[in-house]
DNA sequence: CTGAAAGCGCTTACAG
DNA sequence: CTGAAAGCGCTTACAG
């Protein structure tokens, strides 16, 4: 036999405030303790079938809730992580953030959003509110992997994951391998017949730029090629630099039948001057780009191939891999760096 | 005379697992109750200068910081809010969110990112989530203002506030002036003494489109000018559609000596396409874009002048809204049409 | 001016 | 199998 409804007042008429309800009244409603209902939910210690059933129908009739703030006062864990980033145009930080999300939602774990631009003060500030709320661990999400967010991490009592920011070295780092990245797009161009692949890519003062330049170097080098250009091409991320670096190599006698880009937007800089100067896309020359940075890859004309660095692979990995962490396990400190992908578009002979 | 670190071993040695201070720490290095350290820190009850400043000296020594879980079980507020977005992209939903997070941290309170993307199960379960972690109140942040978010809200006993999505009429909405900031773009464009504007937009079934068009008919009505192309142009959000409407516009007798477009990549089709006919921006058609999307607006030749929708001010505004709803203040429903502001470059005659 | 006590909603030994 | 009790860290009437 059910037990009557003793909350409800018999009429349509909705409570006006409907206070969620607790544990006390699933324990009420399913006539037993407010202990066997919590065991009943949880960790479900010795009771009858019927009991439990009891208590989970109720629970469900009731749409209870249970509280997290009380289960993390007792229990220590809020289910709630710090995510701090510097990255506020977010071109990089936003699939990262999104990544962590979705790897930690399932284990119900939350994260609390901390956009904190260069400002020191406004990073501490956050810093301090997370630690108030107990957080269980942070994930420090930056733009560039040899830059710090700009705030102190040290001493704190939580584990801490670095993506695509530089991490100390007691610490798990997350990052894209650039240099995989980028020979697998020289190996695409070569495989595709060309044989000068020149290199136009971002300020000297940028690690990834070197890396990936590096990269070129080495498999132009095992392969026997020459560097078209007489070596990387360092200038800006830009538009702009790829039409001067255009300028630059077409000025010269070599010129070559690939051009491997730093990032997407020199790539189209580049792809746009070869075109004004009637040099033909992908048949003349291939363009490969890096980022995958859709909305420019899809308008280049022709559309862009470029190396994806796979960003949200990259959160959820530093997501769960923090949670690891918050569970005791022992995760080995250092960089990961994973593995980048190519999308071949028309630029370098792929589908129109 | 300073009561002694009991605590302290006296050597060097630091404790393995420095457990957070609690309040009772503190009450027993200042030598009170615990309820008195509670006041000296809060509310400031009536007590004694010294009092006071010894409990804040004990505080400060034990770096103590507050457990939010505890005092949010006891006032039944949590400071978070959630923040519910199925912008994946986040060109539009990231500086939201980053304005609807610093307008509240100075509040203490922090914002649960919850990417949903069109997934309505991921969305329910990032509700749920929120909610057990008792959050006060939920800002949903779209992409487009004409669309709901996936995810029903219906009888949530939390504060909503939407921003950039299409929300209840009885719930607060913050979005873009779009008709102010058209007609801001088309003065603009007059008074540099254009007298055939046209209008080149994404496609007909996206509000905005038709509202940004029927503030461009409304001011060239009003000003007596007729319109170039026989009326807006609808097409697609892209580089490519800008490309069409140019060769459109071109191949008609009455050609415009200003084109107002609906979005920053349609812009650059049009510039990109005038380059190539060889009709000079701003010289003979002035263009003027709508996003202000620094990276691309800045990279267009020449650089683009558009209309900036302000949306970091508006996530903070819907933030501080949000606030005052759950501070129970009373707030009018409906929709808060925030100003845009018009960046001018050299696309429509400004510097260089 | 200050503190003992009750309570926020839950969990977890420990008895029965 | 089930429940009374203590406790997580705080706040807030209420006494003294």
């Amino acid at each position: 036999m059910e037990q009557p409804l003793t909350e409800s007042s018999g009429q349509d008429v909705p409570d006006p405030a409907p206070r969620a309800a607790t544990i006390h009244d699933v324990a009420a409603r399913a006539g037993v303790s407010i202990a066997t209902v919590s065991k009943a939910l949880n960790n479900g210690g010795r009771m009858t079938p019927e009991t439990r059933a009891r208590v989970l129908a109720a629970a469900r009739e009731l749409s209870f809730r249970p509280n997290a703030l009380a289960r993390g006062l007792h229990s220590k864990r809020s289910f709630a992580v710090g995510l701090l980033t510097d990255d506020v145009y977010g071109r990089f930080a936003l699939p990262v953030m999104a990544g962590v999300s979705e790897g930690l939602i399932d284990h119900g774990v939350s994260v609390f959003l901390c956009t904190v631009e260069d400002d020191p003060a406004l990073a501490q500030s956050h810093l301090d509110v997370m630690l108030e709320k107990q957080v269980d661990g942070i994930v420090v999400a930056g733009k560039r992997v040899d830059r710090l967010v700009p705030v102190d991490l040290a001493g704190l009592t939580v584990p801490v994951v670095h993506v695509m920011s530089e991490g100390a070295p007691d610490r798990v780092s997350f990052r894209p391998d650039e240099a995989q990245g980028a020979e697998l797009a020289i190996r695409h161009l070569l495989a595709g017949g060309r044989c000068r692949v020149a290199d136009v890519t971002g300020p000297v003062r940028f690690r990834v730029a070197i890396e990936r330049a590096e990269a070129w170097a080495g498999v132009l080098h095992e392969t026997g090629l020459d560097q078209p250009g007489g070596g990387a091409l360092f200038g800006a991320w830009s538009e702009a630099w790829g039409h001067a670096a255009v300028a630059q190599l077409w000025a010269q006698q070599d010129r070559p039948d690939a051009v491997f880009c730093g990032n997407d937007q020199i790539a189209r800089g580049v792809i746009d001057a070869l075109r004004e100067r009637g040099v033909g896309v992908p048949h003349d020359v291939a363009v490969v780009g890096f980022d995958n940075w859709e909305i420019v890859a899809k308008e280049t004309r022709p559309p862009l191939s470029s190396v994806d660095m796979n960003l949200r692979e990259l959160g959820r990995q530093a997501g769960l891999t923090l949670l690891a962490l918050i569970n005791g396990k022992d995760v080995q400190p250092g960089i990961r760096a994973l593995p980048c992908t190519l999308r071949v578009r028309a630029s370098s002979g792929g589908p129109a």
